[in-house]
RNA sequence: GGGUGCUUAGCUCAGCGGUAGAGCGCCUCGUUUACACCGAGGAUGUCGGGGGUUCGAAACCCUCAGCGCCCACCA
């Protein structure tokens, strides 16, 4: 191995030119495919997202970023990784936005029909996902997005047809006629979790129904719906309206006669306590009917128009009709009261907005029952691990309430309902490689985008064959994911691996991270104009640079920030790691040969060696806890404050000195790059890999081994040596700054007081870091400055600013002094000192005498300069 | 209506019982031969308000206020 020509490594730092080629090179070196004959223990980490079907944006980027930094490092600890495509067989995103482009031709989905609209939904993927999916790989990921693996591929047909027929066999898909909730603009259904709840201003109207002494006022926000009335219900304890249950009715505007019935479920409190019951539009209406086996009257048509009422209202939308009921009552004088704006919640469709229309319908579910228990265990009783553990009651308290999972939609992309009818609307269900007989209709409907994605960890494997992947890689080890999705695709994992699986979970552990939001923490929002588009930032800094501010700010389970400075920041210090690699270069660093004894290092390099392995022992633990934005910031400031602005600039001491020191220090710096740049290589994969490879000659830092941090060389005595130099050097940098000395001017200077000091051997990296230069013979000192036991003694060739140091040493006094009187006064409280801790006293005790030194210390300067 | 989280420097956030931190921004000086995408130095906070526990609280408890998120079949 040689050190390769450091004239090799471009002066500046651009990341578009070492990014593609690097990674073409990795593709075509087959770094990114599992090697099946490893006898390593197996690692998978699970990636997301299944559902790449809108627009790119920040989440999908961090959350490749967390997955590529988790599998790059297992990597390169040995471990066998496998990475798995997503698949991209949404339904609901990827139809709107065909629709949409549809509509604005003027053509509905329906003139299209079925086969040319998937047709248009490829057509849109090809030019659109594809390009998209194309960007993700300059994050430096390794995914394999060809068409065939992200789409519903045979072998995801496959695991759909099993699961279905394995559950229904099973009693836990069923099909039944429910108020399901309804979206009158994407003409489907919807499961509960794909409505948002959100509050809108309506308005409350009170309507008698009936006359005379059986005259009762019910309340409504959605008067249209009285048409479909076919009760009204007390509480079967209220007082007030006992005499009229049993009773019959007339429905107003209908002519119809409806009864007046007792149910627990009415709140007494409630309005007036009497509740109009609507069974084919209400939830809990329906239950009521149900219970008193009441009609169930279909008043709103699918696209939300009201029919079939046999009244003027029909051919109305709702929310004409709504305003048009309540004028017709008003007109026949059974309004009662009137309450708006009031404020209620009203569900809306998730992906468009549109107002929830609750709707009898005849849907297929699952039930969920026994399934949402075991998903529930699974995590109480620690198969699976949810990290950060404060997001664990979110899940529990959904998976503990989970109901009946509304599974058909009426939609045309995605996996057709493998249930066929026959002529008598017999009723079969088809497993792979099974066939209907002739004549009979498949289901028209397909199923729940989140059904075939929670086969996800088995179906990309191979199930349901028992492929030797399938083996190895279930379960598989970290899901990674954002927490907002954990209702839609992690419990559905859960819920069919551990029933697939026998009660053997899909992963190991459940890493959910937070949303990514604009520069002042809001939510990204079309309409507010604040997303910010990930590729432009890759454009402009780098991949590197994107993922290391994303990296940077990841802190488990909570929301980042992000604006393009953060990136500008993150940029910059690739070019700095840029720099310094090619000053370690410039300087013959090299990875030649075995590091030297201890005993023949210099105390700086015993020092960076001793940091470099604490940074790779805490990076370590950080990133087993998750923690990436912790972990990275330990890299950038082992990187930035230690090697960049003090190894480095002592070093230069020792260049400048030559000699057999300046060949050990030579070798050492070669480890510490060497080793820094595999350790950041998760985190900044190209241009660590491109310095990495000038450094060392190597094949590629992909296939590096990860460092381990070595404890022996921990040097405590090195630490406590490099404090003090630093202290030192900062004090004199301060005292020339203060005294407007030109940061390059060279000073004659005496150090007086190293010998007997720790820093005995270190007057050159002090004199190189501080440019005081050795006096010569005329040396004749104008000023001195105490530091500590230390005294400067300077030949300013002239006076010294007399006011700033006056000034100086003012403030200095002026905190020695209140850190005498803080430790004075907490010594002073014998409680504390009986109380609190041995060691804490100490250290009080301690301070309070070095405050006292230095006030002394001090106020002689103060005196000395006084005076002259 | 139930949960749950947040409120720390101008901004975004760490810290979660023993002297208030980072990045960006700000001020001063500087072409020092790795780097001006830089270096050196500096300023900036009664840690949302009020109580309490403790020798000691930004951190623990109570309470109030504001913001956010999740869940929800209140007509």
């Amino acid at each position: 191995m040689s050190t390769q020509d450091a004239n090799a490594l471009p002066p500046q730092f651009v990341p578009a030119e070492i990014e593609a080629p690097l990674y073409e090179r990795w593709v075509e070196r087959g770094y990114f495919t599992a090697d099946a004959n490893s006898d390593k223990p197996p690692y998978t980490i699970v990636i997301p997202p299944p559902n790449v079907t809108g627009i790119l944006h920040m989440g999908h980027a961090l959350e490749h970023t967390e997955i590529d930094i988790l599998i790059r490092r297992r990597r390169m600890q040995g471990y066998e990784t496998l990475w798995l495509p997503g698949m991209d067989h949404a339904g609901i995103a990827t139809q709107n936005v065909v629709e949409r482009q549809l509509s604005a031709e003027g053509i509905s989905r329906h003139d299209l029909g079925r086969e040319d609209f998937i047709e248009r939904v490829w057509k849109w993927k090809a030019e659109y996902g594809g390009a998209i999916l194309g960007q993700m790989r300059r994050l430096g990921d390794s995914v394999d997005w060809s068409r065939e693996r992200f789409t519903m591929d045979a072998g995801l047909a496959r695991a759909v047809l099993t699961i279905f027929k394995r559950l229904y066999d099973a009693g836990l898909i069923y099909r039944a006629e429910r108020i399901i909730n309804w979206c009158p603009r994407c003409l489907t259904a919807l499961s509960d979790i794909e409505v948002d709840h959100d509050d809108v201003e309506g308005e409350l109207v009170s309507i008698r129904y009936g006359d005379g002494d059986s005259a009762i006022v019910v309340a409504t926000t959605r008067a249209e719906t009285m048409l479909g009335d076919t009760a009204v219900a007390v509480h079967p304890d209220d007082k007030r309206y006992q005499h009229l249950v049993g009773r019959t009715i007339e429905l107003p505007l209908t002519g119809r006669f409806i009864p007046i019935i007792a149910d627990e479920h009415v709140d007494p409190e409630f309005g007036t306590g009497a509740v109009k019951v609507t069974p084919a539009h209400d939830v809990n209406d329906f239950e009521i009917g149900l219970r008193h086996g009441l009609e169930s009257r279909v008043v709103i048509e699918a696209n939300a128009i009201i029919f079939g009422t046999d009244t003027e209202f029909d051919g109305l939308d709702r929310f004409a009709a709504r305003a048009a009921v309540v004028e017709a009552l008003r007109a026949e004088g059974r309004i009662v009261a009137e309450k708006r704006p009031y404020l209620h919640a009203v569900g809306h469709c998730q992906r468009c907005e549109t107002a929830v229309e609750p709707r009898l319908s005849k849907q297929w579910f699952v039930k969920v029952d026994v399934l949402a228990k075991n998903a529930g265990d699974a995590v109480r009783d620690g198969r699976v691990r949810i990290e950060p553990a404060d997001l664990e009651p979110r899940y529990f308290d959904w998976v503990d309430n989970l109901r009946d999972w509304c599974i058909s939609r009426q939609l045309w992309w995605g996996h057709r309902i493998p249930v066929w009818y026959g002529p008598n609307e017999e009723i079969l269900v088809l497993g792979p490689d099974e066939e209907a007989p002739a004549g009979w209709r498949q289901d028209e409907d397909v199923l729940d985008t989140w059904f075939s994605s929670g086969l996800w960890p088995f179906s990309t494997l191979g199930w349901p064959e028992k492929t030797p992947e399938m083996v190895k890689f279930y379960p598989t080890s970290v899901l990674v994911t954002a927490y907002d999705i954990l209702f839609f695709w992690v419990v559905r994992m859960m819920l069919f691996g551990l029933f697939v699986f026998d009660g053997v979970p899909p992963f190991d552990v459940i890493v959910l991270h937070g949303l990514v939001r604009d520069r002042y923490g809001k939510k990204m929002s079309k309409s507010k104009g604040n997303t910010i588009d990930p590729i432009e930032f890759m454009d402009k800094y780098g991949s590197d640079a994107l993922r290391f501010s994303l990296a940077r700010n990841a802190n488990p389970g909570s929301d980042q920030a992000i604006a393009e400075e953060w990136v500008a920041g993150a940029r910059n210090f690739a070019t700095k790691l840029w720099n310094a690699t090619r000053f370690a270069l410039m300087n013959g660093a090299n990875v030649t040969g075995a590091i030297p004894a201890p005993e023949n290092l210099s105390a700086a390099d015993r020092w960076v060696l001793s940091r470099l392995s604490e940074t790779t022992r805490d990076v370590d633990s950080l990133l087993e806890r998750f923690e990436f934005a912790k972990a990275s910031e330990a890299l950038y400031r082992f990187a930035w404050d230690d090697v960049c602005d003090w190894y480095l600039e002592l070093t230069k001491a020792t260049f400048a000195e030559g000699g057999a020191a300046a060949d050990v220090s030579r070798r050492v710096m070669g480890q510490v790059f060497d080793e820094l740049l595999r350790l950041l290589h998760p985190t900044m994969p190209f241009i660590t890999e491109s310095l990495w490879l000038h450094l060392t000659g190597g094949e590629s830092i992909v296939i590096a081994d990860w460092p381990e941090a070595r404890l022996d060389d921990l040097d405590a005595n090195a630490t406590a040596e490099m404090a003090a130099l630093q202290e030192l050097v900062t004090e004199i940098r301060r005292f020339r700054n203060d005294q407007g000395l030109q940061p390059a001017r060279r000073i004659p200077a005496r150090l007086v007081g190293l010998e007997e000091s720790v820093l005995v051997t270190r007057e050159a990296e002090i004199r190189s870091l501080t440019r005081l230069t050795v006096p010569d013979d005329g040396f004749s000192p104008s000023a001195s400055l105490e530091i500590g036991s230390f005294t400067i003694e300077i030949d300013l060739s002239g006076t010294i600013d007399v006011v700033a140091e006056k000034a100086r040493l003012a403030k200095d006094l002026d905190a020695a002094a209140s850190e005498v009187e803080q430790a004075e006064a907490r010594l002073a409280n014998d409680e504390f000192r009986s109380k609190a801790p041995e060691a804490v006293v100490k250290k009080i005790t301690d301070r309070l005498a070095e405050a006292h030194r230095e006030v002394a210390r001090i106020s002689a300067a103060l005196e000395r300069i006084t005076q002259s």
